[in-house]
DNA sequence: TATTGTTATACTCTATAACTATA
DNA sequence: TATAGTTATAGAGTATAACAATA
């Protein structure tokens, strides 16, 4: 992640925390020998149940083409397989495997586990102002895109 | 960016702001015929000044093979330029270009814009309630991973 | 005619290993 | 002998374009 050298301001630390976060998530997906790309797929299936590779690549914001390597990637290891659509024949429904299920489960408890611990020592009013001002970050942030993609499109 | 589907805690929220920050950013990079990985090598030579590739891998944490191709395209393109090292014959000196050193300071400038607009509307109590939040989840999250990296190595 | 997924091709980022030139 | 950087090779993620099968 970039920007992260100096922390003047709110962003950087932002910034800082997050790329932290990322770090030790690739390290943990890196050690059970998965990749970013594939565990999001995986989350999506997980979250959403059995999809289409049309569908993935919507949820995952990339080409179709790209869904069907990242699927054959997941298959040679056996977290997730392709089923029959069940009423389209030109569609195939991707599925979890045992196996991927109970990765994602156990991934899944990590992460609310995660969520609680990195509150521990805080109290609840700064939680909640933390909270609000967190939202209110993201509510500028997609006010500030919204203005500069209306004012590019001029 | 993984797990930003649900938002039931504070790390979903977390996760959620700077997502839409780096989707924002790979746009702008995107158009401006940048990719993160050669911006972020720009981004460190723009506040550390030239420097070897060695120690370029080292700040980008990959491997000085990795630092040989992201100068190659950064070189292809304009953006940096390798001199002669003053004293070791062995190694380079890697640069900013004219061209180089002008986008890092356009996009020094914008970030430094969007750090304070992403506070705007919000109340100094709160933004310093948040950034206080903010460090106290930095501080859980190393404690975490440090506790994490000690029982694993036992 | 439109949609789903695949084959073909290419570029970027990343890694390891072997090698050259220099220290 | 150790270090700086490159060549060689490989895998993963990503894209566009052309194509087959089906709707």
């Amino acid at each position: 992640m970039l920007f992260t050298m100096s922390e003047s301001n709110i962003l950087d630390l932002l910034l800082s925390v997050t790329h932290t976060l990322q770090a030790d998530q690739d390290r943990e997906l890196d050690r059970r020998g998965l990749t970013t790309a594939r565990t999001h797929l995986m989350w999506v299936l997980f979250h959403g149940g059995p999809a289409t590779q049309v569908q993935l690549a919507e949820a995952l914001a990339v080409t179709p083409r790209n869904v069907t390597a990242l699927v054959d990637g997941l298959e040679a290891t056996d977290l997730a397989r392709r089923e029959p659509h069940p009423t389209d024949r030109r569609a195939v429904h991707v599925h979890l495997t045992e196996r991927g299920l109970s990765i994602m489960e156990t991934m899944n408890a990590e992460h609310t586990a995660l969520g609680s611990d990195l509150l521990a020592g805080l109290d609840e009013a700064t939680v909640a102002t933390t909270i609000r001002g967190l939202e209110a970050i993201r509510a500028n942030l997609e006010r500030l895109i919204a203005e500069h993609e209306a004012a590019r499109a001029e």
